[in-house]
DNA sequence: GTCTATAAGGTGATAGAC
DNA sequence: GTCTATCACCTTATAGAC
């Protein structure tokens, strides 16, 4: 694997580790990360490490759990400004997309590393992804009721979306050829295909929704976030 | 994780080390699977089991390798019974679900295990799922030069289908109350959708698309190969 | 807060007897 | 083919000095 530059100083220690932490777990998975490579990436000593974490997993349980909640506050506030299923629908999926896409780390970390946890921290992770799913499962269900989606099992379905629109952190490379509005275009539209979406009896194409500012949405998020900013372990 | 009983006896050894590794890697992962894990569960000691592979990661590739080239065959040759790209399509949507729900432990090996190899193993590996990939893309490609599918973008919609056909390992449990058949049918339409499927302008939902009996293809797939066995060690 | 040193046990893999 | 015993190293986590 090599020996990796340790990353730049002028972070606080606490923000030095989780980036670390973050990065390792997404790139080698968690258990084929050791707490040295954790270390050494922050650029302390694993003892020091100790100082900002109460065990491994534990810092796992805690970037899994903001990552979820981050998406699930997005997503809740979004749907605020909208009532049509349709847009719902189309928001969501560009937001887990642009998420997938951008916070690429974080999503992969928070997709496979449940199997890592125990207990304790599961049923809490679990919770919080049931969340985020519902707020899908509720858009779906208001779509096929008020006539704008006809799909076969909404449960499924709901699923077979997320999971395509999660598919996204596997290839999209932030600095690739692919524009990432233009993905989430893509993706929004196959979903509109997807659930049969319909107005005036007429198929909705992504060019038939309203767009949105994904970067300013998430840059938002952000601020309101480090003014409170989350601990992993409570410093006395 | 407690103390598994191991697997009944009267299986050859080497079927017993491959079914233990297949096993504990789909359920706890590679990384986090010991030697002796597998040694335990397929009921030998650790150095009986380096009678039967050269190292973890040879049976890690060769696991990989298997379920790889048993899907890539079955899907070639359905292809080879149908024509239109609809009614391939909707093939390539129903076995990728079938086997996702059915051979589970292997299509989550495959799917999550990739970032475990090293180089050697690794472009094997890819270039075996590149192969089974481009089956789809140039069905969509055909598609799409016909008129059945009217697509945005085909590589991505391309890659959307079978995230979400592949999500179906994650939730579909054999015993549950969901019928895989029924489930087929859900994830065929919602690719007939997502395509926006249509024939003589109509669009195309999976009730309009013949069926298939995938019991019967795999498990003659399964008779075919059984009887040239591969081995994860040439024993002299 | 940060370090060096170390505890206590697990890791993949092998030697050599039977 | 199968075993017991062992190697060299790595794992998470902590004690105690500064």
């Amino acid at each position: 694997m090599g020996r990796r530059a340790a990353q730049a100083p002028g972070f606080p220690t606490n923000d030095r580790v989780r980036r670390a932490a973050l990065s390792l777990f997404a790139l080698k998975g968690y258990e084929a990360t050791g707490i040295r490579d954790i270390a050494n990436e922050a650029g302390i000593s694993v003892a020091t490490l100790y100082n900002y974490m109460s065990s491994k997993e534990d810092l796992l349980i805690s970037i899994m759990e903001e990552g979820l909640v981050q998406i699930r506050d997005v997503a809740l506030r979004t749907l605020k400004d909208q009532t049509d299923p349709i847009e719902q629908l189309a928001a969501l999926v560009r937001l887990h997309v642009w998420r997938h896409a951008n916070r690429r780390q974080s999503a992969v970390v928070v997709d496979t590393e449940i199997r890592s946890l125990s207990r304790e921290g599961l049923t809490h992770i679990i919770s919080l992804r049931d969340e985020y799913e519902n707020i899908w499962r509720e858009v779906i269900r208001r779509g096929m009721l008020d006539g704008s989606f006809d799909v076969l099992e909404p449960k499924l379905v709901t699923l077979a979306i997320l999971e395509m629109c999660t598919g996204v952190s596997h290839w999209f490379r932030p600095n690739g050829e692919l524009n990432l509005s233009y993905v989430s275009d893509v993706f929004a539209d196959a979903a509109l295909g997807m659930t049969r979406a319909k107005r005036n009896d007429k198929p909705v194409r992504v060019s038939d929704v309203s767009r949105m500012d994904l970067e300013a949405i998430f840059l938002e998020l952000d601020e309101s976030n480090s003014s409170g900013a989350r601990k992993t372990k409570s410093t006395s």
